[in-house]
DNA sequence: TACCTGACATACCGCTGGTACGTACTACGA
DNA sequence: TCGTAGTACGTACCAGCGGTATGTCAGGTA
């Protein structure tokens, strides 16, 4: 079906809905020239179709046959557009990571008080975490597919930051005197153990449960560290100096 | 070369050593049969070459044809001892795994006092993670080729065994009443944060700061679990009966 | 010695990512 | 309105890859 030169070559921006001459709404750029707005249906209905597979069967499991079909065109119009399979990847990866940032972002937007926002994202990410869709393509493929490094640029500009956010607004108002390094350790720390409390939540036979429980170490943790700013142990740099840690009295 | 009936149907155990026929001295039950001891050979062969190029040029970029002739052997041997690629990396993930464990082990053996122990956990996993081959295999193509069921079940018979095995001693020193749950909890949130907190440290363009840094950052997360504990807040399960995090009186 | 089984080697297949090239449609200038 | 250039694809094809079927010979066994 559709061989030779039975139908246009392009493809019709939502359905094949006849010859019609109305500008495709399409949301990028409403106004734009009709070839625009076919372009850009094409290269979303590649990144729509894309997502669909990667995060259901995985990257190396999803062929761009596959991916193609679905979007009803051809390699050639892939190739266009994207230099390959990992730059497709690249634009889901790309998508996924920004729509979720933006929804931690909105959860964030109403709590002022920072302790209260660091629990907040901490939900907030605990449940886009449970999407198998982000789970497969940003956690799971991600690092392999793009490399570590690429992986890091992407996740610096998005969910990585909305944690770099909340630490620098927590740790800022405990009055502690932290250096911009210093600041990075603390959000890496936190950023993996979200990532992987997160992962253990969305396995878990009772998520909520799980949840709960991850709720409450991190609260715990949280807890710890204000209870230290009280006591006047506010600056961790301090345990870093002597290049010995040096814990607070214990087994006296 | 070595093409027709040339040379032997078998893979010399070390080198081509002539015909001698000592029984070579392989590693695996030295008195077993010459097959045996054969097979065992072959199997190392391949488990060592597809270690180093998994670690060189990651999973994907590694071919089968490549494994095979660095090995001196071809597919048929390969597809004889392995069911495919994927079973040899998981041959090669679990030996990088085990041997990693055991370093960390060992290093774990002099320490008595669980909050020194706990330290020299950490700093040992910072020392494994920098090595780019256990980055790489474990970390990176981990997740990935085995999927997140398989990494976790390498996972918990191996380094993260002994992670909970700290956690399990240190939180039993502070005398808290934690239920099987609420320790797994904990643990998979440091291992989390000391995997992420790993890699930053071995992607740094100075690793000492940096693993310096992150030796201050959990010391003093975990200096604070201790100052809560001498306080009487002792059970982190407390802060998840409610629902709700109580953090102690913050912004007075 | 005869036979059997394990431990490979060889040849081959289907699929996949990627490329080269042809072609239809659109925007634009005269 | 009519060329015309360039974009946006479609088509045909290829090399390399993982995987398989089958042949073959050394080693153990009786």
């Amino acid at each position: 079906m559709s061989r030779s030169s039975a139908g246009s070559a392009y493809a019709e921006p939502v359905a094949k809905a006849s010859v019609s001459k109305l500008v495709p709404k399409v949301p990028g750029v409403p106004g734009a020239s009709r070839r625009a707005a076919y372009s850009a249906s094409t290269k979303r209905a590649l990144v729509d179709v894309a997502e669909k597979l990667f995060a259901e069967k995985g990257y190396a499991a999803t062929s761009l046959d596959a991916v193609v079909a679905g979007a009803r065109v051809t390699k050639g119009a892939l190739y266009h557009h994207y230099s390959g399979k990992q730059a497709l990847f690249e634009a889901v990866f790309e998508r996924v990571e920004q729509e979720s940032s933006k929804r931690i972002q909105k959860a964030l937007r109403n709590e002022k008080d920072p302790w209260r926002k660091a629990l907040q994202g901490l939900r907030s990410f605990l449940e886009v975490v449970q999407e198998s869709r982000y789970r497969r393509i940003v956690i799971q493929d991600g690092p392999a597919v793009l490399g570590y490094e690429r992986f890091r640029e992407q996740e610096e500009r998005s969910t990585y930051a909305n944690i770099v956010e909340i630490v620098r607004a927590t740790l800022a108002a405990g009055s502690w005197e932290l250096d911009e390094p210093m600041l990075q350790t603390f959000s890496r720390i936190f950023f993996g153990a979200m990532s992987s409390a997160g992962e253990s939540v969305a396995t878990s036979d009772d998520p909520e449960a799980a949840a709960l429980r991850v709720e409450g170490a991190i609260g715990f943790l949280l807890a710890g560290v204000q209870s230290l700013v009280e006591q006047g142990h506010g600056n961790p740099n301090a345990f870093t100096d002597t290049g010995e840690i040096a814990l607070p009295d214990v087994e006296a």
